[in-house]
DNA sequence: GAGTGGTCTAGACCACGAG
DNA sequence: TCGTGGTCTAGACCACTCA
């Protein structure tokens, strides 16, 4: 086993990572400025920003641009439950959570085409979710659906990477699919996050009984802020869901 | 709507994956070198490079230190399949998977207690599955569990961010928790990766009918070659998995 | 306006891959 | 050995926050 010598930004950020967990960096506090910081650690500005993403993206430090940096609130940390369990919380309610939803109606196009199962141009309607700076949700939904489909509403995006067709009909089949990448510009711009901070983007397509797409989602979690947590059980006689 | 003006990075890698989409650039085609690139787009090699990650975040460019920057193979995209779903392969077998099983024996101790639910240094049998260069697999199962709960054993790893205690006694609950973060160094030496690309991290646990946990794994997919998927399928009787 | 983080530059130097 | 990407520097300049 040849013991490689880790870089400079890793020696710095588990310095700081060990700080935090023995207690001499409490939750909330301010952490120096990057300049002071970098100069005290003896590099560039640079190297120490790229120390403090490897922290951000662990959730144990949160930027704010024109302010500084942060320890973060582990309390502030959301979890996204996957499979319809539409409860969540991971504990208690963030204060800072600002709620915005957009309606608007547009024709199916591009990639929403095959994620519905829709014929091109099909009306749907969109919701555009955000529960800043936790979560950006983009969810559409076939307008032709009857209104009782969405008896929660948009208010239900309260609720973090809600959803919004509530089972009516009930949903029989819900797919996930869970990537990791860095934010578009746009997404970066909306959730108030710089674009080397990576987010957990989920595709969500809710299929009734029929086998008809009643409401397909893009979420996009901040990687600071949130994971993604799924429980599967096992029917009794070894029934479990295939795919 | 204030139109904002996104960054260079942003600008080029929209023009690269542009070329991609278009067919100008296709799958395994080496990209100009770095330099080149930044010159020809007027940028210097730091922002070009930010562009590229970009891009390699998403899987349409992989990098390979020493050689350049290749348009990305769609077909060596890897997916993880959640929910005990043991079947995956994306599509095809990707001819530049290697596979290396290391098996150690250790005690419980820190996060692995709470994890397996176990006493502290509870005999333990580690699992350490690299799938180069797609996924790095920290496999975790009591030492005391009978020899026959293996029946895959340690081959298995050969699937994709596999399971070893193959349902001897059958798991009635998986728990999975995904996030997306960045290596930390160890993880970005063993998947040759850089250490600016972010990678999904789950963290699975398995428990049989008894309660007793069965099976706790750590598994890192980089960004660039893996997602998650999982389908959830309601019971008929409105009788969902809960959690 | 003062201080902060965000973007970007124009390099230097090192590590890796292939001939 | 040569060309490549990876790490890092020592700044400049811009955008944001707050007094």
């Amino acid at each position: 086993m040849t013991e490689t010598v880790p870089s400079r930004r890793q020696n710095i950020a588990d310095d700081i990572r060990t700080q935090i967990a023995a207690g001499e960096l409490k939750a909330g506090e301010r952490l120096p400025s990057e300049t002071t910081l970098a100069s005290r650690y003896g590099v560039s500005t640079s190297t120490l920003r790229s120390a403090l993403a490897l922290l951000q993206s662990e959730g144990l430090v949160e930027k704010t641009h024109g302010k500084g940096n942060f320890v973060g609130h582990a309390s502030r940390r959301h979890t996204y439950a996957g499979g319809g369990r539409t409860q969540f919380e991971a504990s208690g309610v963030d204060p800072t959570l600002r709620v915005t939803v957009r309606t608007t109606r547009l024709q199916a196009q591009g990639h929403l085409v095959p994620l519905l199962r829709v014929p091109a141009n099909t009306e749907l309607t969109q919701f555009l979710c955000g529960t800043s700076p936790h979560s950006l949700a983009r969810i559409y939904i076939p307008s032709d659906l009857p209104p009782k489909s969405l008896p929660c509403g948009p208010p239900s995006c309260r609720a973090f990477g809600t959803r919004l067709a509530e089972h009516c009909p009930p949903p029989t089949e819900i797919r996930e699919r869970l990537t990791a990448r860095l934010p578009t510009y746009e997404e970066a711009e909306t959730l108030r996050i710089g674009s080397t901070l990576a987010v957990l983007a989920i595709t969500r397509v809710t299929i009734d009984a029929t086998g008809r797409v009643i409401e397909a989602a893009h979420l996009v979690l901040p990687s600071h802020r949130a994971d993604a947590y799924f429980i599967t059980r096992a029917a009794p006689a070894e029934n479990r869901r295939e795919g």
